[in-house]
DNA sequence: GGTTCCTCGTGAAACGGTTCATAATGTAGC
DNA sequence: GCTACATTATGAACCGTTTCACGAGGAACC
């Protein structure tokens, strides 16, 4: 049984000349088939599926102008933190029947320009992003065109446009201040660069703890950078400080996969994890709880971030624009602490 | 500054009015600018910047029939196996310019369904599907439609749909044959439901490499069959095991979650990994080697997967089908083999 | 029997682009 | 000066739906 190479998909008037009606009725049977006679509407139900007719997306769009999808754009669609807020959002579409499209911008400008034209081109509802970029010109001028848009997982700069992020000074905050309270002194922080919002919030968010505590960060904070931020880049930067020796009783990660790079490297050298060093990491990512020494860690409300995203865009175009901030929370775990489960 | 409400966007026809040209002059400037003369086209450039014109893409697509993007179908955009994939896809598609769009069916056939006539309607190039079903009949109407369909880590049954897959029979055998040659002459398995395609060809090589070894897969292999594929599942399962006393001196994980909750479970309950008991794995997920006890693990070409996937799909619907299946490797590391590094 | 109302079905007008045959203009060749 | 031809620009047809004003045919009521 050979398939017509590349024949012309069945159109709804090829459907109405089958079943021996006319344009309007086979529409009437797809969109409000209870106001067709049932004997019609059957015949036209066997024609189409007869002919396999499937609705053409553009044309029924074109007519209609409106299409229940939205699109989310984050930076690298391999990174849990994002799946998991994309699961939020899509959770919260579920209940509207809106569906989500997921593109990764892989934190280049151009490919998330690109998406953001293919999205709004199609008509989406509205777009979610995590820009990749500290200007947000271009969002804005999606908005003004009437799509609308949401920023994830960054504060927004702009009244008229809503987002939805985590607050990072308060992440490092609480991170610190549990270090200062297990009785350290002196905080060895593994950070990104501060080009990155993030991690220059989460630097405040330390500075603020060491203050509050009267300790002076100059020198109860030493701050390292790591290059690439994975377990490797935890490995090289906790044995550089060894090697220094001048070792810390305690040391916050800017993530969890550095984190894991210092355990690891500590467990090589037989450093004890709380006792001889404390450590911390950021994400809570889901093995953090799984590791042989359990990792404290600063949660964030992944789950919930999605779904309060998708519930702005919901909310329609009309509604203010509002900026959420979600506060984490800290997971006390046997990294840090000997009295932790 | 308010915006218009709901004001309509800008059409062609505004900027041709706008610029003093007509329809088809604008049209030119967008798709073949060399047509037309650098006065005039920058006329209309200054226009579309002027009204912030932005194509309609249902009705360019309408017309012009063709787009140059395709959609992928997961289980579970949160599982770090099919993000990866999804990285290999985005990989290859970008070297042809062409877009890929994420939606996750969360292994529900409903949803599957719908996000499936989406994209057909959208007119998508074609579609990686990772079927939450075992009947393929709906995907098969797809293609005879017209548009490309390629199966994601599965086997297609069909001659006329290609498929990418890793040999899963392959991997369970890779995994039995390492725990034989370690020495260990009883497996324990802790599966999932044979309902699930891969459980049940992993346990087939299991079968395999017990029979090859000489041994009656009656005897030296006991399979459990865990309900819950994560750390709970496997924490739950190993425990039931201990406690019946029957203790093995081997464990093949059918991924590492579960894995994990039986690393932690042994590690409470004092019994050495891997010198009383042996672990293994599945999937080598990115932190199974930074696990204090790293995780001997079968890797599955991920990456590969997704690139090999969007080859097929770009070769068009002229060329035959094709049917890759990729071979699954073994690492070994500390949890099955002291001579591991 | 005439009026009103209701139920079904019709067909043509949008929607906003792309494409193509055609026209208008200029340029070169003889 | 005339033909031949290239270069630009034009505008109408078309893509496949949805929508809506309208008509046809009964049924119900006075």
């Amino acid at each position: 049984m050979t398939q017509p190479a590349a024949h012309r998909r069945a159109s709804i008037a090829d459907v109405a000349r089958a079943a021996g009606v006319s344009v309007g009725t086979v529409s009437n049977v797809l969109n409000r088939p209870e106001r067709v006679l049932p004997a019609t509407r059957e015949r036209v139900e066997a024609a189409i599926d007869e002919l396999s007719f499937v609705r053409n997306g553009s044309a029924r769009q074109l007519r209609a102008g409106t299409i229940t999808t939205i699109g989310a754009i984050v930076l690298d669609i391999a990174n849990p933190f994002f799946t998991d807020v994309a699961r939020g959002i899509e959770e919260r579409l579920d209940r509207d029947d809106f569906t989500l499209m997921v593109a990764s911008s892989d934190d280049d400008p151009d490919r998330e320009q690109r998406y953001l034209r293919l999205f709004e081109e199609h008509g989406v509802q509205g777009v979610m992003v995590v820009p990749a970029t500290h200007d947000i010109e271009h969002l804005l001028a999606v908005r003004r065109r009437g799509t609308g848009v949401v920023l994830l997982d960054r504060p927004s700069s702009d009244p008229g446009i809503s987002s939805v992020a985590v607050d990072d000074v308060r992440g490092g905050e609480l991170a610190a201040r549990h270090l200062l309270d297990e009785g350290h002194t002196r905080i060895v922080f593994l950070n990104g660069p501060h080009t990155i919002r993030q991690c220059a919030d989460r630097h405040e968010g330390v500075t603020k703890a060491l203050a509050a505590a009267g300790l002076d960060p100059a020198s109860a904070l030493v701050e390292v950078t790591v290059t690439s931020l994975n377990a490797e880049g935890g490995e090289a930067a906790i044995r550089a400080i060894l090697d220094s020796g001048n070792r810390p009783t305690a040391v916050f990660c800017v993530n969890d996969l550095v984190a894991l790079g210092v355990l690891r490297t500590l467990r090589t050298e037989n450093i004890a994890v709380p006792t001889e060093m404390a450590v911390v990491g950021y994400d809570d990512v889901a093995f953090a709880a799984e590791l042989s020494t359990p990792l404290t860690s600063v949660r964030q409300p992944t789950h919930e971030l999605g779904v309060r995203a998708a519930d702005l865009l919901l909310s329609g175009p009309d509604t203010a624009a509002e900026h959420v901030m979600f506060q984490p929370t800290l997971v006390v775990r046997g990294s840090s602490s000997t009295s932790a489960s």
